[in-house]
RNA sequence: GGGCAGGUAGCUCAGCUGGUUAGAGCACUCGGUUUACAUCCGAGAGGUCACAGGUUCGAGUCCUGUCCUGCCCACCA
């Protein structure tokens, strides 16, 4: 018999969860025919169709949260309906080192009220007890498992460093080494000048500063000016820069004398005995026989020239943009009477071509921009638009007057309050007498918005485009065509998206000005970036500036993540110390591949202690800090400077220390994707793997498709070491030329293949001998956990048995980084898929409908909810009303209400079994043909057996979630307060008072079977979702043929 | 800036490939019951399905645009 009172979990709960464990029913080993369990070796022989689920392990210094024990509500709902339903089922559960998460709270909370520091141990001491620590702490996270009523086989509990895992990743590190898929590069890295390390992201942290800063002019190289490159004495440049002149041997040049003319440059390059490197640009000044003369150049020399704009439009005229325009060294000529030829049988168009040749023989040196516009014609809605296209026969060569006469007529037959006005206007660009171009434009519907049209922002592809003038507005703005029809040698400079004006490219923009917060990086900068839809670069891509100071020759490439309205839309590329500098130049590399001239390199001018390195002259050896100073006043006296702003910006510093971090290149590990993501895009296109909820497939998709080659070293003692050895002590050095060069024992390699080959290096698990040396390397720990799968099957010998696996349940946040890499990782070691589906859970929002996180405080643990409430409870929350993906809020009202749904069902099968009693024995064997059912039994038997199919159906289309609230209310509604109302009548022997009354013993019977047909088929569907409890009622009810003394493994049907 | 999801009752959310009168839980109002139910049962009220167009015999559902919210990614040179 069940206690009387209300249901309590908490007694209830800890005795099923002891009745499971000892019976061991996790095991896959356990053979519910047998009521035992049976040989490993039996096991495998097992017929039955298999289950298996690989629960995502947690981080083994902590207690699951939330999200992880919600994860296991899923996972055992699955685990258990399969399991009824007569799969041979295995649930792999694991806890995770956790990385470099991990290494942060060993140390903070193990190892520092120790006194103990990475400083103060050694490598192997820190990493064996660590070990141990996890160990132990590693069980709390196992009872917190079992508690949820997860049903995974925890004899077979697997640690991420297990040294058989260890064994099997690190194979996988070997095989894709000697396929080729893995190399070692020089890549940019986070690192801490005060800590001496390497930092992953996660071990910084953004903080905000306010900083200079500076606009700086980098000369443009003339086009057709040829640049040569000598190497002169030292002494010789000096003299050169004290002299202002200086003669030199034309032999220098070798074969390429012949080229040199007038105007030409000259990079003279010298270096002091002590590695000390002096550029200077010169001008070819005089050429004689077998000498050149050489002048210094200075800033002025890129001053501009002459003017070459006119505007046509009031802006101009009223001499606004004027200060701008001076700036680059322009003057404006502005037209006092501008030319009015309008109405006649002209078009707009013909207008703005008329004017704009008008002006361009009046200034035969200049583009013009003419403008013509005004029209007013109405907008009708789409419908009546289409019928105003029709009607304006001839559309931009229709003249105003046939224009008008239209628009009149088609008026009258548009509903008044459809009647609105747009613009129309035309444009020209002239050179020299010929119209380059003409186009007319239509807009604005109405009183025009604040907006500009969509259309221009989208357009943005080309470089040639016109001018639009928005007389109501006061704006210009301008559309892109397509450009390869028209050639023009020409630039456009815009202003504030306000001002555009088309500018000759030769002697106007002699400088690009970039801005930047970092001037000392300049020294090691390689090129000047600018987006490929800024129309105002656009004749200077591919273009080479001179980098000051060092005096270097660099290209301006282009890179669509280039703001155009930042600073000044140039970028300076460093790409030795700054992240996405480096990007940029991967990116930049990767497009021009076929192109080796184009390809761009990095200097890196920074070292390990934060100096100044490389082949940057004078700076060479100052601190970052000093160098900045220095370079900037350089600069100024240079009159490369044209401003300072101050600027707050955020940089990332190290998590322990706060020391600026100092991106800079270091040689780390590398797995080339390329290839091995392949497949593992292949098999979602397919449908072999399907994500669940769909849509994330796009997300899947999207990230492997951008997937870049994938850096895994990490400089950490918590994980996984390289099983890489060195011939002696490794070290990094930035060379004279700013690159990375690693010594192996004194010797400089090139890469690790020639360290191979030189037999200074080896791959192996094991030490090749005495005098070898360990990589100091761990893995990252997304390249082990992404072998987890087929790793821990392998490992118990299950592989063949149970791989691949049916289904992966973790939360959506980390299926890019996860789920894709055991696909990938999974498909390259064994060549086949992982798992079949991936259902993805959503996050939970605490209480007050915020995301989770400590610094709001408003974090909730699941065993605070279990104390209060039990697992059963804390699992409907999580199941009942949710679908895959989806974001869902805990509240206090939906605990309640599953506290007493349990209570109802406690209650209602208190209800049964009393009734029940002294004929429970016999019902299992009962048949319904031979029983007085009455027309309601029959409802109630097919009422269960339908909701039974649907939940059925729900579950195998991972709709567990939504099927499940029609389930509750199916047995609250259907069951309690329909059909065990209406047949108390039948199952009474006694009277309020309690005597015997007359009753109809077949009737009562049919009753008393319905109601344990009905409430065992609940019990059987609700298991699943309510382990605990219904497994506790199960062991009160009678067994029939199918059932087993647990709940767990009697058949659904 | 790019991408994804969402906007449905007071609150938290369902509503699959378009199809009667748009649903559930909680909260609310009224009535009843206490031989399973520190309760439960019955009844009721409450919605321009964000907004504007469109496709269709028919739109919460499909298309276009707009607004708002959340999340992810990138970036702030």
């Amino acid at each position: 018999m069940l206690p009387k009172g209300p249901y309590n979990p908490q007694e209830e709960e800890p005795k099923i969860l002891i009745f499971w464990l000892d019976n061991k029913f996790y095991k896959p080993e356990y053979d519910p025919d047998k009521d035992k369990v049976v040989s490993f070796e039996e096991m495998l022989k097992d017929k039955r169709p298999t289950f298996c689920i690989i629960n995502p392990p947690p981080n083994a210094y902590g207690r699951p949260h939330l999200g992880n024990v919600s994860g296991y509500a899923y996972q055992d709902l699955l685990l258990r309906y399969y399991r009824m339903k007569g799969y041979k089922v295995y649930g792999q559960p694991g806890k995770d080192h956790a990385g470099i998460q991990g290494e942060i709270v060993v140390l903070r909370e193990y190892f520092r009220p120790q006194g103990k520091f990475k400083a103060n141990m050694t490598r192997d001491e820190f990493y064996r007890e660590t070990y141990e620590y996890f160990m132990k702490i590693k069980e709390q996270a196992k009872k917190d498992e079992q508690r949820i009523g997860l049903s995974s086989d925890f004899d077979r509990d697997v640690f991420t460093l297990d040294p058989e895992i260890v064994d099997i990743v690190l194979d996988t590190f070997i095989k894709l080494y000697r396929d080729g898929y893995v190399y070692k590069g020089v890549r940019i890295v986070n690192w801490c000048p005060s800590c001496q390390t390497a930092l992953a992201d996660i071990d910084t942290e953004p903080k905000e500063r306010s900083t200079d800063f500076v606009y700086i002019k980098y000369p443009l190289i003339p086009e057709d000016a040829n640049i040569f490159e000598l190497k002169l004495p030292y002494a010789d440049l000096d003299s050169l820069q004290k002299n202002k002149k200086l003669n030199i041997d034309l032999s220098l040049l070798g074969n390429q004398k012949n080229k040199i003319k007038i105007n030409d440059f000259v990079i003279l390059e010298a270096s002091e005995p002590e590695y000390h490197k002096m550029r200077l640009p010169s001008l070819v000044a005089n050429i004689k026989e077998d000498k050149v003369e050489l002048k210094p150049l200075d800033s002025s020399f890129w001053q501009a020239k002459y003017p070459l704009l006119i505007g046509t439009s009031s802006k101009f005229k009223q001499g606004l943009f004027k200060s701008q325009l001076e700036d680059l060294g322009l003057k404006i000529i502005t037209v006092d009477k501008p030319l009015e030829i309008r109405e006649g049988e002209t078009s707009l168009i013909e207008n703005a071509k008329a004017k704009a040749l008008a002006y361009s023989k009046a200034y035969p040196n200049a583009l013009v921009i003419a403008n013509d516009g005004g029209a007013e014609i109405p907008y009708l809605g789409k419908k009546w638009n289409k019928v105003l296209t029709k009607r304006l026969v001839g559309g931009d060569k229709a003249s105003y007057k046939e224009r008008a006469q239209a628009l009149l007529e088609l008026m009258k037959d548009v509903p008044k309050d459809k009647r609105t006005v747009y613009w129309e206007g035309a444009y020209a660009v002239a050179l020299n007498g010929e119209i380059l171009f003409a186009k007319s434009y239509k807009e604005e519907p109405g009183i025009i918005t604040t907006k500009l049209h969509p259309g221009i922002e989208k357009s943005t592809g080309d470089w040639l485009g016109y001018i639009w003038y928005y007389p109501q507005l006061e704006k210009y703005s301008f559309e892109l065509t397509d450009s390869d029809k028209v050639k023009l040698n020409w630039a456009i400079i815009q202003f504030k998206k306000d001002l555009l004006a088309f500018l000759f490219e030769k002697g106007i923009i002699n400088y690009v000005t970039v801005a930047t917060t970092r001037p000392e990086t300049m020294l090691g900068d390689t090129a000047v970036v600018v987006n490929p839809d800024d129309i105002r670069y656009q004749a200077l891509i591919g273009r080479k500036v001179l980098l000051p100071l060092v005096w270097r020759p660099i290209p301006i490439i282009t890179d669509p993540i280039v703001d155009k309205n930042l600073g000044t839309g140039a970028l300076k590329l460093t790409p030795a110390h700054a992240y996405e500098d480096y990007q940029i130049m991967l990116n930049w590399n990767k497009n021009t591949k076929k192109d080796p001239d184009a390809q761009i390199d990095y200097i890196n001018v920074i070292d390990k202690q934060a100096k100044i390195v490389g082949p940057t002259g004078k700076y060479f050896g100052l601190s970052t800090t000093e160098a900045k100073e220095q370079v900037v006043k350089d600069l100024q006296a240079l009159k490369l400077v044209s401003k300072i702003e101050t600027k707050k910006q955020f940089v990332q510093v190290c998590e322990r220390c706060k020391t600026v971090i100092e991106p800079q290149m270091s040689s780390q590990w590398f797995i080339d994707v390329s290839q091995i993501k392949k497949p593992a895009i292949e098999v979602v296109e397919k449908g072999e793997i399907k994500i669940h909820p769909k849509n994330m497939t796009k997300v899947y998709l999207d990230w492997m498709y951008n997937l870049r080659d994938w850096p895994i070293s990490r400089s950490l003692w918590w994980g996984y070491r390289f099983p890489v050895w060195y011939k002696g002590k490794v070290e990094e050095k930035i060379d004279e030329n700013g690159k990375v060069i690693t010594y192996i024992d004194g010797t400089p390699v090139k890469d690790f293949k020639e360290a191979e080959e030189k037999g200074l290096a080896k791959i192996s698990k094991k030490s090749p001998g005495k005098g070898w040396i360990q990589s100091d390397y761990v893995f990252d720990t997304w390249f082990s956990s992404g072998q987890w799968p087929f790793a821990t099957l392998m490992k118990f010998k299950l592989f063949d048995k149970f791989y691949p696996t049916q289904v992966m349940e973790t939360g959506y946040d980390i299926l890019k980084w996860w789920v894709s890499r055991m696909v990938m990782l999974g498909l390259y070691r064994t060549g086949k898929i992982p798992f079949e589906h991936v259902y993805l859970h959503g996050l939970i929002k605490s209480f007050d409908g915020q995301k989770m996180s400590k610094s709001k405080g408003n974090v909730v643990y699941p065993h605070e909810l279990i104390e209060k409430y039990g697992a059963d409870v804390l699992r409907l929350f999580y199941i009942v009303g949710n679908k895959a993906g989806a974001n869902y809020q805990i509240t206090h009202d939906k605990l309640e209400g599953n506290k007493r749904f349990l209570n109802k069902l406690w209650n209602a099968s208190k209800f049964v079994l009393f009734n029940i009693e002294e004929v429970k024995d016999k019902l299992p064997q009962l048949k319904p043909q031979e029983l007085k059912l009455s027309a309601d039994d029959k409802k109630m038997v097919k009422e269960v057996d339908k909701i039974a199919e649907r939940v059925k159906k729900y579950i195998e289309s991972f709709k567990f979630g939504i099927i499940a609230v029609d389930l509750r209310q199916h047995f609250w509604e259907i069951f309690c307060d329909w059909y065990l109302e209406i047949v108390k009548p039948r199952l009474y022997t006694k009277d309020k008072n309690g005597n015997p009354i007359e009753y109809d013993k077949d009737d009562r019977l049919a009753a008393q079977w319905t109601l344990y047909y009905a409430l065992q088929k609940y019990l059987k569907i609700l298991h699943p979702y309510i382990p605990f409890i219904t497994e506790r009622i199960w062991q009160e009810m009678p067994k029939g043929k199918g059932d087993h003394r647990s709940l767990m493994f009697s058949r659904w049907e």
